[in-house]
Order: structure tokens, then C-alpha cells, then sequence
RNA sequence: GGUACCGUGGCCGAGCGGCUAGGCAAAGCUCUGCAAAAGCUUCUACAACAGUUCGAAUCUGUUCGGUACCUCCA
């Protein structure tokens, strides 16, 4: 392998060759989900894209912490800083405590990301665990100048701040027009500036989650808990800071400036940042109505769907695009990618199975080397993926005894595919068939046929076929014998 | 209104100055008792107009269409 991995960074609008700081290790935050409702297949698209970097780097080599928060305090409805807080919301909706809402939507969060086979991260860290560390890093932007008090809650002085530092230096907005067009305050705000954001909230009597702070009884503003807990576990400077695009104005802005205030040092090197998944061409968000649930999804129970889909052929869907891209979500895409996933696992098993002979007419090593140039080009699966369908195609012109591959070739070949769909993409075969007993049955049940058809009985066999197929087990013939396959 | 981004063959999607991915669908073929599955082959597109260039899907400009952000969202 010859290239260097380069990574786009919405910082500099650049892609640039990944330089660790530390040789060999990688530090990676990402920002988790809210979990006060379930996770969407949007949410979803993000960490995908996330765990396959994670995964590359650890396929490279690298030793990685990736550290990937839960937001369970402090984040807010509507207007900046001055909504419901979202968990007592939907605790009063669902009836239930803030923290059982905490629980029920992580929970979830987690058996989501467990069926499309993410890795989890190193540490998962939550808001309200870091609480102490949120009030010091608080107290510290204080005292050098950039947070201001008013009526027991912390406002982030962002005007003053722009003085010193570039605040819309990740979003590359203009500073003076975002001052004129953010909605006019009304006369009771407790914020000098209109763009000032709330570090520590002063909690209402009804409120339920609240802490003790210096400053009264209250709660942490969204936006703190990241720079808290990514400078606790990576260090005032670390390598990568991920998350969704829609973060980039208001909630990284907001992280760097709080950290630049705190610690004088920006905190990531590389800002990373996925695009969305839309729906007929608009963005899936909770918020418009026409979010997919991944078990909506995967059962097929939704209005747009003709069917469900497996977690793997989503999985597999959303890495045919780049994750800097769109990616629009519908019936007939989905089931492309069911077909090209079973074609391309098939391969994978199909590879270490190949007869052998004495020369190659096929080049492993350039395959490599095309794949790996690809994923060094800011994660490109799609080019990936191109690649290794052009092995795909190959192993099964060997296969039909059409093309050789000398035995050395032909492990390397298996190796390296299994390698890059199972482990660097994560794409991992379906539920194989069931258990033994199914097993042996069906093993019974398809020499049963073949005597059947060998008498030329095909009224049996047929019969056999189609009794099978509606109980959802589909038989099929093929050059090595019968295979079956549970629906 | 402001600011970005995007418009690629029937569909999804890469590519981002020359060599014109890939998946799915379709057609033909192979295999087959039939079927299904599988495999092979074929299919040359870049919104419109103008410009730069020896050469543009790729650069510039204009127009049309779409989306996102500016308010919580991955």
C-alpha cells in the first residue's frame, strides 16, 4: 500500500493526508444521540459512517479511543435556550421519570446500533456523569472573561469572544449577519448578546433533573457537556471531532468557542461531518414527520415500504454512497442493495472454495492496492465497494472455470475480501440457515427429492419444492447439488 | 430574505479537465425435467444555454429546478 489516508476537514474545506498527533493512536469524539425518543434510521446513517472509520483505523493498525457521549440533561426545546427541557417533556408525555426515559431510549439506541453491527466505542460517556467536570470548565470560562451571570444562569459571551477568536471559523458564516438575523429577544431575556448560548441553566421549581453549582440550583446547557467530556478523555487537543452536518452551526461552533475559552487551544484537528438521509429528496428529521425507525424498516411496516429490509442490506445501501453525500432513501434502491450485498457476501463465501491452477490471470495485489487507495481517499466505500464487485466478478469467472487463480492468489483473494467486507465494512452474512435439527430435516427432505427426480418424479419433487417454499424455505438447484435457504 | 450545497443513463449512486466506476432493473445467452437461483454478455448518461481549453460531466458565467442551514435535530 502506497497512499496515505486523507480525510476531508470541514475546518479548512480541505481533504488532507491524517497526521496523528500521537503516532499510532487516534482520538475520535463523536457526538451520541439525545435519547429522549427512538433513534431513526438518520441517527443511524451517522454512526454507520462513524464506525467504518473507526473500524479503517483499527484495520490500519491504529490503537483508537473513540469516545461517543450520551446526551441525557441539559438539552433543550425550541428557542435556544429558553424551551422545555426535552426529557422532562417526554416524561410528563410518557408518564414516566426523566431518568426512566434516559434508560428506555438508550437502550434502544444501543439494540440499533447492535443489528447494523457497529462496534461499540471505548467510552460512552453521559452528561449527567460529568456534571463536576461541566461546572469546572464553567467556572474557568468565567474567569477568563468570556461567561457572564445573569439570574443564577451562565451565558456564553460569544460577542466578546468574536472579538478575540474566529467563532464562525467551522460554519463560515458571517458574524455580523447572523447577529441581524436571529430572531428579535424579547424584553425578559437574561442574554446581553443575541447570540450568547447558555452554559449553566438555572432550574425552574418544577424542574426535575437539577444540580448544585455554584451558582444556585440548575442544569448544563447542551453544548458543554461535549467540550467536557472530549477534553477529559482525549485531552485539550485531540485528533478527530465527528458528528451530523446539521451540528456545524450552532452546536460545534458553540463546542469550539467554549473550549478556545476554556483551554486557549481549538479541539480537534479534524472536524468530520456526515450528510444526511432524505426522503423523497428531504431530510429525515423527527421534527418533519418522516423519520423511518429502523424496526419500521426492518419489518417493512411502514407507509413507503413495499417490504422490510435487513439491517445488513441497509448497512450495505448507505455505504454505496460516500457519507459527505446525501442519500435518498426508497423501495427501489433498497432492493438493489439486497441483491448486490447477497451477490457480494456470496462471493466472499464462494472464494475460499475455488479449484486452483497453475497461473493467475487476475492481480490480487492491484485489487489491494485500488481498494486501499479508496478508502485512504476520505473513506470512499463507494469506489471500495466498485472494486470489489470487479473481484466478485472474477471469483466467479473462476468459479465457472473460465479464469485460474494459483493457489497462493486464491487465499490471498479470499483473505482479503473476507477481510474488507467483514471487517472493515462491517457486512456480515444474514442469520445462516438455523439450527442442526433444521439442518438434518432439510438435508432428509432434499435427498428425498433428488430420489425423486431421479425416478423422474416430478410431481413429488415439485410438490416437496412448493410445500417448502410456503412454509418459507426456498430450494434451490444448483451445479453442486441442492442448497436451501430460509426466507 | 441571507448563506451554502446539489442536479449524472429506467432507479440508486461514484467520478470533479483527456483514459467515460459499481449495484439494481432490462434484453440476449448458459445452466435446467420445469421453475427459481446463479453466472456471462450487452446497454454509454452527466439540467439548459453561453464561455475558457487542443480537449469539460468535471473550470467560469447566466438561467431553470431541488435541498440544507440561519430555531431543536445525526
Amino acid at each position: 500500500m502506497n497512499s496515505e489516508l486523507k480525510i476531508y476537514n470541514t475546518l479548512n474545506r480541505e481533504t488532507s493526508i491524517f497526521k496523528p498527533i500521537h503516532a499510532g493512536l487516534v482520538g475520535m469524539y463523536v457526538c451520541g444521540p439525545t435519547v429522549y425518543s427512538n433513534a431513526h434510521l438518520g441517527n443511524a446513517r451517522t454512526y454507520i459512517s462513524f464506525d467504518i472509520m473507526f473500524r479503517y483505523f483499527l484495520h490500519l493498525g491504529y490503537k483508537v479511543r473513540y469516545v461517543r457521549n450520551i446526551t441525557d440533561a441539559g438539552h433543550l426545546e425550541g428557542d435556544r435556550d429558553e424551551g422545555e427541557d426535552k426529557f422532562a417533556k417526554k416524561a410528563k408525555l410518557e408518564q414516566l421519570e426523566p431518568m426512566e426515559i434516559v434508560q428506555k431510549y438508550s437502550l434502544d439506541f444501543h439494540e440499533v446500533l447492535r443489528q447494523f453491527n457497529t462496534l461499540p466505542p471505548s467510552i460512552e460517556p453521559t452528561a449527567t456523569g460529568h456534571i463536576i467536570e461541566q461546572i469546572e470548565m464553567t467556572k474557568k470560562i468565567i474567569a477568563n472573561g468570556y461567561a457572564y451571570e445573569s439570574n443564577g444562569s451562565i451565558y456564553f459571551d460569544v460577542e466578546k469572544f468574536s472579538k478575540a477568536y474566529n467563532y464562525t471559523a467551522l460554519s463560515n458564516r458571517n458574524l455580523d449577519e447572523l447577529l441581524n438575523n436571529t430572531r428579535t429577544l424579547d424584553g425578559q431575556d437574561e442574554k446581553k448578546g443575541r447570540l450568547d448560548f447558555a452554559l449553566w441553566i438555572k432550574a425552574k421549581p418544577e424542574h426535575i433533573m437539577r444540580w448544585q453549582s455554584p451558582w444556585g440550583e440548575g442544569f448544563p446547557g447542551w453544548h458543554l457537556e461535549c467540550s467536557a467530556m472530549s477534553s477529559k478523555y482525549l485531552g485539550n487537543e485531540f485528533d478527530i471531532h465527528g458528528g451530523g452536518m446539521d451540528l456545524v452551526p450552532t452546536h460545534h461552533t458553540n463546542e469550539i468557542a467554549q473550549n478556545i475559552a476554556c483551554h486557549h487551544t481549538q479541539p480537534a484537528r479534524y472536524w468530520v461531518h456526515t450528510n444526511m438521509l432524505t426522503v423523497n429528496g428531504q431530510k429525515m428529521s423527527k421534527s418533519l414527520g418522516n423519520s423511518f425507525l429502523p424496526a419500521e424498516l426492518f419489518s417493512g411496516n411502514h407507509p413507503l415500504l413495499e417490504r422490510g429490509y435487513s439491517p445488513m442490506t441497509v448497512r450495505f445501501f448507505m455505504l454505496q454512497a460516500h457519507y459527505r453525500s446525501t442519500l435518498d432513501l426508497s423501495n427501489e434502491a433498497l432492493q438493489a442493495a439486497e441483491k448486490g450485498l447477497a451477490r457480494l457476501l456470496n462471493a466472499c463465501k464462494l472464494a475460499s472454495q475455488l479449484k486452483t491452477g497453475n497461473v493467475s490471470s487476475f492481480s490480487v495485489e492491484e485489487l489491494k492496492d485500488k481498494v486501499y487507495a479508496a478508502l485512504n481517499e476520505d473513506f470512499n466505500t463507494p469506489i471500495a465497494l466498485a472494486n470489489l464487485f470487479e473481484a466478485v466478478k472474477y471469483v466467479n469467472l473462476v468459479n465457472d472455470g473460465k479464469e485460474t487463480l494459483t493457489a497462493a492468489d486464491q487465499a490471498a483473494l479470499a483473505q482479503f475480501l473476507n477481510q474488507m467486507v467483514k471487517d472493515v465494512l462491517g457486512l456480515k452474512p444474514e442469520q445462516e440457515a438455523g439450527t442442526e435439527k433444521i439442518d438434518g430435516l432439510m438435508k432428509m427432505l432434499i435427498s428425498m427429492r433428488a430420489e425423486a427426480k431421479n425416478k423422474k418424479d416430478f410431481a413429488t419433487s415439485d410438490f416437496i419444492r412448493d410445500q417448502l417454499k410456503e412454509i418459507g424455505i426456498e430450494i434451490k438447484d444448483g451445479k453442486e447439488g441442492t442448497s436451501f435457504s430460509i426466507l
